[in-house]
DNA sequence: TTTATATACGATAAAAATAGTCGTATTTAA
DNA sequence: TTAAATACGACTATTTTTATCGTATATAAA
């Protein structure tokens, strides 16, 4: 209910640390085992990240990551739909498979409450969290 | 990914079915067939609604529930609590454990998502929404 | 040119959380 | 007395999330 997924911790923990670190490349390994996170998973998160322009990849031995300079100003709503798709507390609201929508009486609620949450993860960046 | 659960889309829907019927009884079963929600689910819920005293339950024949006047004024915060205990979008914010965090660098970044949340539903009531 | 290290990506398996069902008890109106 | 309703706990099924595995590709360094 309301839970960030593994992969957002993840991605949080890495860009922090890649944000720290500065201009450093840092492997995936580096990461995983500073931060005791499962290698592959990792690896995956910031394969998503790279190819969304937050962080920049290094291939090859001493490759790794680095943040990009709008990595910091990108937004929560942004951040969290490129690693886990729209921002929506109901699926009805991007899927259209649903069976009972001539008696739905929540649609405006749901409508709402969306609403608010996007609003919200829209107007904060990764540097207001921080 | 931040979803709310089955649990508190029926609560919604029921509330919000009660709050146009007014004063009338209205039954479990009646709600779930007229909705298509299963019963014993929607049975479940209403029943924390109700120790909770946002709804009133009539046991025996021709019983059923009923809104209570608070209803409407209630928070969002307090109803998704009530069915689905503490809003937070990572566990370890109440529970106690995890492994490594004196390696954790995301703790400040989780406590301001929360309390953003927290902020948003607590300053939201279903009569908001509606 | 070879080797080792790193990202990239898809498929699959394991674990956890959610959703749904079942059985029984209790209350109460008719 | 019976039938209809809430109350509650245990259990099962399903779905989602988390983690792992295998293979390909790029590249720095020996």
């Amino acid at each position: 209910m309301l839970k960030i997924t593994r992969k957002v911790e993840y991605a949080l923990i890495a860009v922090r640390h890649l944000e720290e670190t500065s201009e450093k490349l840092v492997s995936v390994n580096e990461i995983s085992k500073l931060y005791g996170i499962p290698r592959e998973l990792l690896a995956k998160t910031m394969q998503k990240l790279a190819s969304a322009n937050i962080v920049k990849s290094v291939k090859g031995p001493r490759g790794g990551y680095k943040t990009k300079n709008k990595a910091a100003n990108t937004t929560l709503n942004d951040f969290f739909e490129i690693l886990e798709g729209p921002t929506a507390i109901m699926d009805c609201y991007f899927e259209s498979g649903c069976d009972h929508l001539t008696s739905c009486n929540i649609r405006t609620p749901i409508n709402k409450i969306n609403n608010s949450i996007r609003n919200l993860f829209d107007n904060l960046t990764l540097a207001d969290i921080s």
